[in-house]
DNA sequence: ATTCGCAGGATTGTATATAATATTGTGTTC
DNA sequence: GAACACAATATTATATACAATCCTGCGAAT
């Protein structure tokens, strides 16, 4: 058989391309290397993948359906920038989740988990060690997803993790640069109490970390038109 | 060639003819006219609708994502078959998020939302008079999703509804032939509590209904390989 | 000088063509 | 007659071509 094809000849089966490239995209907006509404060109990512634009438009609907990007007809694909009413939603709906998750997860981790996720953790102290912020903003969602597996919800699973990903939109749109993001304590303490298998204290740690992450947003309202402005602003 | 309506101008988020693909096939599977395991394949679709392969993928796609289809590699799209597990996960999931939702609704319904509510309960009575079981299934469907539209969280609301969707689903495969399905009791007891703005009710019946309806199914383990020949069994 | 209009260019939406893969049917061999 | 190999067929996956739409910039008119 005779091999044109200028696509990389090494995963001919394992995986489908439309994935790799919302894969790498989302990375890339969960470790903030692609702040909120920039413009996905379909070209652009068609060249960078060697794929053609039908793979990238798959991807990139698929990441649509994710709340992470913004497909405007006839305009093109956007790096989502959720709104104020939406950043307090996502969090308000993870407040609800996640501590009874928690709670689950408490009751059924094995020992195995909870290395895992101790693992986690020191992962998470090496990238903040290495100044790596956006890696350590990835780990540390990825904490989140970790104990939702756990706890064995798959569908509920998956609400949080399209929580989780919109929460680091949020997160690079509405932080506040004053509050410092030491997640590593609040992490240690719920790795414990799943640990002892203590699923109340979990569910409370759990929903007293929300309330701090949440609060260290500023979701204040300002003008309504700063929602066009800040386009401008950030192109 | 025929136009079968206009575009809403006011949501140009996507590609409008493969929402329409999408919607069709939804309501399809919602109303029961296709069951699950049923092949969708990409050129019948195409033909039936008029429209080229690359708009029915799309939607497919797009039903891929809500899990109401699923498609494998090579083979196709099929309508989703939720295992048993899946079954039980959702109206899990539906258990925990629906009866806080009821309650967000107790608290912020309006007179308008009211009548809204009986006049759907009306809908599902004509429906139900006129032995329409398809078109009661999916407007028993559309309550809930209507009270969580009155509980004003849109994040919440659209799991809601995948929830919904998928309920459809599983309703076909494995609800119960011996219990009834006389809903319209509950619901009606639910908007009252509503209309009373009395959330603690609203919530403990909401509650109540997801039990009553989860104890419907037949969620018994059956032998594993029933997977495997439900296909056969289908076509 | 500002505004309106229009053309040119760029980008997305859709359709079609080509390549890859799975399934099915047939024929040969043991 | 059964089992395997292989070809024929059907269907999906990807690439490319074409059409529609939007954005930008220039120029003319007021």
């Amino acid at each position: 058989m005779i091999k044109l094809s200028q696509t990389d000849p090494r995963s001919p089966k394992t995986t489908v391309t439309a994935d790799k490239v919302a894969a790498s995209l989302s990375l890339a907006i969960h470790e903030h290397r692609l702040a909120p509404g920039t413009k996905l060109g379909e070209d652009e990512i068609s060249e960078l993948f060697g794929v053609s634009r039908t793979v990238v438009r798959a991807g990139l609907q698929s990441l649509a359906h994710q709340q992470l990007v913004e497909i405007q007809r006839n305009r093109g694909a956007f790096v989502a920038q959720p709104s104020l009413r939406e950043a307090r939603e996502v969090f308000e709906a993870r407040e609800l989740l996640e501590p009874r998750t928690a709670r689950s997860a408490a009751l059924r981790a094995t020992p195995q988990d909870i290395t895992i996720l101790e693992q986690h953790i020191k992962d998470e102290h090496a990238a903040i060690a290495a100044a790596d912020q956006g890696r350590a903003l990835r780990l540390s969602g990825q904490f989140h997803i970790e104990i939702s597996r756990i706890a064995d919800q798959t569908t509920i699973a998956g609400f949080i993790e399209a929580l989780i990903a919109r929460s680091s939109l949020i997160i690079a749109l509405y932080w506040r640069r004053e509050s410092a993001l030491c997640e590593s304590f609040a992490h240690h303490a719920l790795v414990e109490a799943i640990a002892q298998g203590d699923g109340q204290k979990a569910q409370e740690l759990m929903h007293s970390h929300l309330v701090d992450l949440h609060s260290a947003l500023d979701l204040r309202d300002r003008t309504a038109q700063s929602r066009s402005l800040k386009d401008a602003l950030r192109l």
